[in-house]
DNA sequence: TATGAATGAGGATTCATTCAT
DNA sequence: AATGAATGAATCCTCATTCAT
């Protein structure tokens, strides 16, 4: 289908790729500009529309491309790793060392998370449905719950943790405006939470720090 | 200032309000089409003028008006009520009567959160910060803390407490489609999440489910 | 036919032809905003179409009106004055007391003399071309032709003065920005001048300054 | 900067300068419609922006245009000759030749000389305040001044002779509607006025036709 | 295959004019 | 007679997409 943007010189489909991530993440879908991607990519008019038929099929692309990103994350997770709050923080780590790669890719996703174009939320929604669904599956697979209370529901148990993620990392996110910034301290903070968590949630005898 | 949008029939006035809010909340500031607005408005081009000078006064009134829907549940809440947990409740109660008066405002509400227009963000973003801020010292006001567990550091404690009530609402709207469906249902289900929290981060005399 | 508008009390006239006059001057005419118009003149925005039908017919009711004013110029002119030159000297002076009394009047006739509006373009054609015909005829009735040099044809000197007078006064208008500067300086410029022409023009005997 | 239209058929460009040069000298730069000088011009509505960024910057770019026409009238100007006369005689031929290669451009300047539009009024006060001084004195170069009487002052005597050839100028303008129409007789006319101005200004034993 | 000029539907906004009150 | 809200054609300008070279 891509086949002809497919058998590009690496370098040049590398210059399209991440000026129209960063196209995208910078006005969204409906706002960004053809116009502005070519420039930046330095080719000519007509061969975007050579490569992909239209703006749709290059957004759509680039989804399917950080799919492959976050993919990416989830293969170097030790999934042997039993303890849920370990593996946590270790996929905080994969994350961030993946962000460093690809950090178009990122703000990329995460306006497409918000994005609301009629023409393209569809399948926005359909994609993060299913990462979502498998990434969570796959997130909590060989965990070892009995580690856990057993007077409280687990799958809320779970669901809060998951929400304290999210908010989490929407927190950092906010609080970020270049890779230098984030470092240790988002870390430490994390640990805190982390800790109180557990607290909450595991066996008391589980419940030492660290 | 609006008086001539003002003085319109309420009716009319309601039909333009609805149209845009809509409009702004599925397509974004920029790509909101007035004519789209006009259209399903049901009046003629230039009267929109004639309401609202250009696009962002109209998105400015809009702002204003959702904010006051906001203060609306505010001014509703029993702030006597001292425990936490009931208060959350309640205003969850609240929130879902005033989500059936003006569903649209809220769809607005969340997509001007992530608006990224520079025309309008730092409107927005004054607003929206002092709403929060005014929003979350008034929600813990008054609130009886000493029936928190003291061996957990508070701040972390309402943080996650705060993520959990967001991510729920925002799982319960995902899965939203008509207002039937929002019931009894919901409650129940935050019901049993809220007795969760509450084991496992009151004090254990207080714990005793309701 | 502008009956209505000749019915309102005289003070409401006055305030909706200076207004108009106003806006047409420095606008010219399609620029002109009848929004100014009725907002300068106080009155509603129905009424001035009630007064006159469209913009068009206002606007040649002001050349008429105007008209009325440069015809006041000529009725006040001491057409037993046969000299030329002490009879163009004569008329500069009434036209600055006619300026004085309706300065509107004057930058709406220069304005108009460079419309280029095609709607109304014709009529002033019409008018200025008749005012200029019947006013170089009235102006020169009555004149000692004999003072003038025989050797010359008299029909190319009086177009040498009268573009001279003309240049004089497009020039002089430049210079204007308000009345106060307009005195004593301009009459001694073209005292100059007028001295000079007189002297090229007139049989010696006549050359005597003034 | 306007390489893609400078790049375009001489043809195309032709029809387009024409169109835009009529439109603005018709309606002045505001209400010149872009869309009459697209029709006219036979172009697409998007092609005259991609020519020219907006309207102001065709504006400027028409007014570059004709400034490149009135200087090829001075680079044609033989300025060894000293008779004041003769060369004003030489002038008035070249700028009639030109006016036929080009009679939309004097329209236009004519216009711009009157233009009040504010957006492009600095411009062209800037450009026509150049023009006119390196005109005027590279118009008086040269010239053997010692022909005219001693008498009168010099500076109103050419004062004068201006004026007489703009309006001169004007009053052809006037009579012309096609150029089938102009040649000798304007020729012929100017001659007489020539005559006349020269003996008035002249030294006697200069005063000799021809 | 690569190019970039050409296209035209659609964008926000203005304003003379109408007409119900 | 006076009002001013409603109208919609026309304004300049944008931009994804096409197509001849």
């Amino acid at each position: 289908m891509n086949s002809q943007f497919d058998n590009l010189q690496p370098e040049k489909k590398e210059r399209i790729i991440n000026a129209a991530l960063k196209e995208f993440a910078q006005n969204g879908y409906e706002k960004a500009s053809t116009n502005q991607i070519i420039k930046e990519a330095g080719i000519a008019k007509g061969s975007l529309f050579n490569y992909f038929n239209n703006k749709k099929e290059l957004y759509l692309f680039l989804l399917d491309y950080v799919t492959k990103v976050i993919e990416e994350i989830y293969s170097k997770v030790d999934w042997d790793e039993t303890d849920f709050f370990e593996r946590v923080r270790q996929a905080g780590f994969i994350k961030f060392e993946v962000y460093k790669k690809y950090p178009q890719a990122f703000d990329f996703m995460k306006r497409a998370a918000h994005e609301s174009a009629a023409e393209v939320r569809a399948e926005i929604e359909a994609l993060t449905q299913n990462l979502i669904a498998t990434g969570l599956e796959k997130s909590y697979q060989n965990i070892d719950f009995s580690k856990f209370r057993t007077d409280l529901d687990l799958e809320k148990v779970t669901k809060i943790i998951n929400w304290t993620m999210l908010g989490f990392a929407e927190e950092q996110r906010d609080k970020i405006t270049s890779f230098q910034e984030v470092t240790e301290d988002v870390l430490v903070e994390w640990e805190m939470i982390s800790n109180t968590l557990k607290r909450c949630f595991y066996k008391e005898e589980y419940c030492g720090d660290d």
